[in-house]
Formats: structure tokens, sequence, C-alpha cells
DNA sequence: GATTGCGATTTCATTATTTGAAATACCGTC
DNA sequence: GACGGTATTTCAAATAATGAAATCGCAATC
């Protein structure tokens, strides 16, 4: 975007690293110590920003402010600085834009088309919750749904029973690590080759246990076996100790638009493993049943 | 906090209404867009946030730019901005927040005491998930749970059955209105006179619909009542044709720490409230004997 | 195939805003 | 009562944001 064209009449000699143009540094600055503050369990003070962030404290102490008056932290009596309410606030914006139904996966750029879907129509995840739901009930473990999202896998809905806890680190709109689920796996292996291509460009293969596939042909290869047997395992190439299952959700055209999947600890492969294959498999052609009645389709 | 002292000796006249010291305007600036482009669903172009907060295009270009580089933002291709990714990721680590015991309510600063409480002990939420899970599946309702933090009710945990749906507008890490619905009313009826004269002090009591309380007297004398009969119901206080019922959650001492609730059609109230009444008071007096044993308690 | 309209992007000088060092205030502890 | 660790305030320097206007790009229209 930015061109950095011809420099500045000005100085702009002081700036350490190459700095971006088109940027609000201040803004900028206040937005890092936000996300600081948020990889901070307890919070920290105005010093502790300031001395982790290399800012002036004086500069830290007014950002504080500025994220401070308008929500988005709190401080505590101990002077310690923690995420506020403004956060949750924000997130269920974020939350009621997943709202959209999105058009499948293809080629990377079938998702500009989500600029022309209208708000406010039933989402995948509201119609397929019952779905999800029935599905972490029989299996008592945690079931999923994700979608294509510009380009990325996002995680839609989460429907955890009463005792499973979900996978650590994953949170509805988590996006990304496409190659080390299971959901990623289904979504990309019946995504189109041009599509692949262009996804494993703009993603390394970046590994999280010893499990995961990180080689480009090993996870062609993955991709071929789930698009062959209709769904996909993660054999804890997520999360040490757990496994995921999933399987492809069609509409009515069968063009795949989301995926069902569940995660267990992985001991439990072996045992349940073919039983729970059966039940993923059976809640993903439940949703495509439901997606094939009455689509409130727009661009049919 | 700012003193707004003596004028500075510079010009300071152009600044149009009174604006805060010690506030970083462009970052403001910046969160001001975050929070219209969070309240507008279809995503806003460059030019409409600059219409829309009247401010220059160039300026507004340059903040969006900001967002979008931090992940806050994304960029649809026809140009309207929504919210992006970096949003779900920073409610994640919200959600982690939670993740505390509170103190309950009393003196106003019982709070403060948060401020020492180590992070990462079993949260209330996550040790009472069973139980609202169950009280979900034998309603057939959704299912709450909220406590106190920083003086406020906050909402803090939602079970929702296959078919239900929560209450619009409410999410997890939702705070206020504690006058209009039963959450709120139980644990303010519950807390000590001089914190619910606090409460009062700093909240103004909004009407949300016809039927909202907004008299002070009448609010405390509803407390009053719903301290003697131990469960409070809101009877479309809050949102028009839901009603809720909601109970108290005692820890070992007998403080209340939390309470519990449901919310249905308040069409429900008189055919099927009694039978609510007594699910919810059994899943509070559940709740209450799960604090009750084994308390993972620092400050005893 | 050129024109128009609409909106995004870039430019650049002006000027207000942010910065940073240091002084000061605060609070709990020894 | 002094000390150590922080938070807050001050103020001049100078950096960084602003705004008007020019330019660019795209798509619809003539």
């Amino acid at each position: 975007m930015a061109k950095r064209s011809h420099a500045h009449p000005h100085i702009q000699a002081s700036s350490p690293s190459e700095s971006k143009r088109d940027i609000l540094r201040s803004a900028q600055r206040v937005l890092a110590i936000l996300e600081l503050i948020a990889r901070t369990p307890g919070g920290l003070t105005v010093r502790a920003v300031s001395k982790l962030l290399q800012l002036n404290i004086s500069t830290c102490y007014h950002s504080l402010n500025t994220l401070l008056t308008a929500g988005y932290v709190e401080r505590l009596p101990s002077g310690h600085y923690v995420l506020g309410p403004q956060i949750p606030y924000l997130n269920d914006a974020y939350l009621r834009t997943l709202t959209h139904d999105w058009p499948a996966t293809d080629p990377q750029e079938s998702w500009q088309a989500v600029a022309r879907v209208p708000a406010h129509r039933p989402s995948l995840s509201q119609r397929l919750r019952p779905i999800l739901h029935s599905l972490s009930e029989r299996s008592q473990e945690p079931a999923y749904l994700a979608g294509w999202r510009y380009g990325e896998v996002e995680l839609q809905a989460i429907v955890e029973p009463a005792h499973a806890e979900r996978i650590p680190g994953i949170y509805i709109g988590y996006r990304g690590q496409a190659h080390a689920h299971a959901l990623g796996k289904v979504l990309l292996a019946y995504s189109s080759p041009a599509f692949v291509e262009d996804y494993l460009a703009r993603h390394a293969l970046i590994r999280l246990t010893q499990r995961t596939i990180v080689e480009r042909t090993l996870l062609c290869e993955e991709l071929h076996t789930i698009a062959h047997q209709g769904y996909s395992i993660d054999r804890e190439e997520l999360h040490a100790d757990t496994a995921c299952l999933a399987a492809p959700v069609r509409d009515a055209q069968g063009r795949v638009m989301a995926a069902i999947a569940i995660s267990f600890r992985s001991d439990l492969l072996s045992r349940r493993g073919e039983w729970l294959i059966a039940q993923v498999l059976r809640a993903a052609r439940q949703a495509s049943a439901e997606l094939r009645l009455s689509r409130p389709c727009e661009q049919c």
C-alpha cells in the first residue's frame, strides 16, 4: 500500500528501524500496550509496561490513561492494568459478524463475494448449533464448527459438554494453523488445488507438536487421503494429548461450506476411534441435509 | 485524575469542546473508529468513517491503516472495514482473567482484594459449569452465572441448550444494568446496605422496558423481598418478552459469591414458573455445596 | 472508447500533539 | 521519620498528525 516514495524533505533520520508510513505511531503503541497487557495474566503497572516495551514512562502513562478512559483496560487498586469491559463488548460485535454465510473456498477470490452477502441472515453456526449440540452430547466431547473467512479457516462455533474442556488456546474466531488441525485439513482437502497452492504460499507449516505435518508434500498426500476417505484426523498435530476428527458440510450445490469436528484425549482414538468417526460423519451429514433445505440464498 | 491545572502557556484555544488532558488524541480517535465499526454490521468505508465521525478523510485513512496492520479491523475487497481477528484474540485473554475467584460484594472496597488474588486458580465459572449445564439441560433454557467484578455485576458464564437463544445484547463479560435483571437484583439483594447505597450512587436506574424498576425506593423494596424469598424474578425488566430467575450461590462462609439464573419467554412464567424456580434454587444449592468442599482458598 | 463520478490514496507544509527528563507526590515499609 | 519504589505532573523541544488538495483507480455511463 504505502509507496515509500522519495524521502521526506523533513528529517526522518531519527526513527531507528524502518518505521512504516501510513501508521499512527501513538495509536500503534497504544495497541501494542493493549496486547502486552493481554499476554500478562496478572496485569502490568505503568512502570512494567514502560520497561517491557522500552518506552518512556510518561508515554505509557498517557497511553494507559487513554485505554482506561475508553474502557479497554481497567486499573486495579494495586496499580496493575488488566483488560477492560470494552474487550468483550467488541467481541460480541465480532461474533455478530459471523452471522454471514460464506461462499466456500475455491479460488482465493471467492471470499470477495463476502462483501456482497447481506448482513443478518441466519448464520451457519446458528443453524447448525443443534447438530453440534447433539454431537457433543452423544460423544461427550467438545464439538466445533469452522468455515472459510477471508481465505482463512476460522473457528466459528464451539459446543462443550458438561465436563470435557476445549483445546486450550482455541476460541471462537481463532484462525490459522489449518495444516495442524482436523478442521483445517478437511477444509483444505476439499478446496481447489489452486487455492491450496495459494494457501500454502501464504502460510508456513509451523511445527506445533512432534506430530505436526510440516512437509509440504506430506501435507498434500494427507489432503488427498482425506478427500478420499471423507473425514480428517488430527493425531496430536495441534496439541499434545489431543486428537480431533472432522468432516465436511456441504451446501445444496455440493460445495463444502464448513466442517464439523470433535476433540478428545488422543488415547481414545484407538479404543473409540471408529465410533467417534461415525458420530462426526453423521453430524456432518445432518448438517448438509439442513443446508439443503430452505436455503435463504441470495446469489443463486 | 487529570488535574487540569493552570492553562498551558501554549495555545490550546483551537480545541472545540473541553478536550481532556492526559489522553493521546490520535489513539483515542483510533479507538473511537474501532467502536464505530463495531456498531456497524456491514462495515464502513474510509469515507463513511470520515463523514460519521466528522474527521478528515486522511486521518481516517491513517487510523484505519493502523488498525488494519494490527489486526483490529479487516478490509473487505469492497473497501469496507469490519472487525478483525485481534478482537476475539483479546477476548480470549479477557476470558482467562475471569479465572479468578472474587471476594463477594460488600463495602465497595472489598473488590480491591482482587489485586491480591493469585491468578490461575480454578474459576467459579469453571467449577460451576457442570451445574449450569444440567440446569440448562433440565429447563431447556439458557443458564447464566454472574459475580462481582470491580464493583460491578459481571456475567461470567452462559450455557445455552440446543434450541433456546440467550437474551440478545447479553454476552460473557457484560456488566451493568444490575437493577434490571434477575442476576443483578439477587446479587444486590444480598449486598450490604452500604454497598447498595454506593452502587446506586454510581448508577442511574435506566429504563430498558416498560417494566424496568426505575424508582429507587421500589428497587429497595424489591431487594428486600428478594433477600427474604431467596431468589429474584425479572419480569421483562431487561428485555421485552423475556423473564429471568436467579438465586444466590454462597461460599463456605455463607457469603454470596455469585448468582445462577435462567432466562425464558416470559409467558412461561405463569405456567412453569414454580417449577423453574425450583430448578434454579436447586442449581444454586448444588453450586453452594460445590463451593463448600475443597476450597483452594488463599486468604483463609 | 471516452467520460464522468465516486471514493481511495498520496502529498506536503503547517501546527498541534506527543515526548522525555526531571521534579514532585504518593504510599507502604523499615 | 526516612527510604524505596511508583505514579503523576510539568514544560519546552521536536516529532508526528492534520487537512486541503492533487492524483489515482475503477466502474458505470454516455
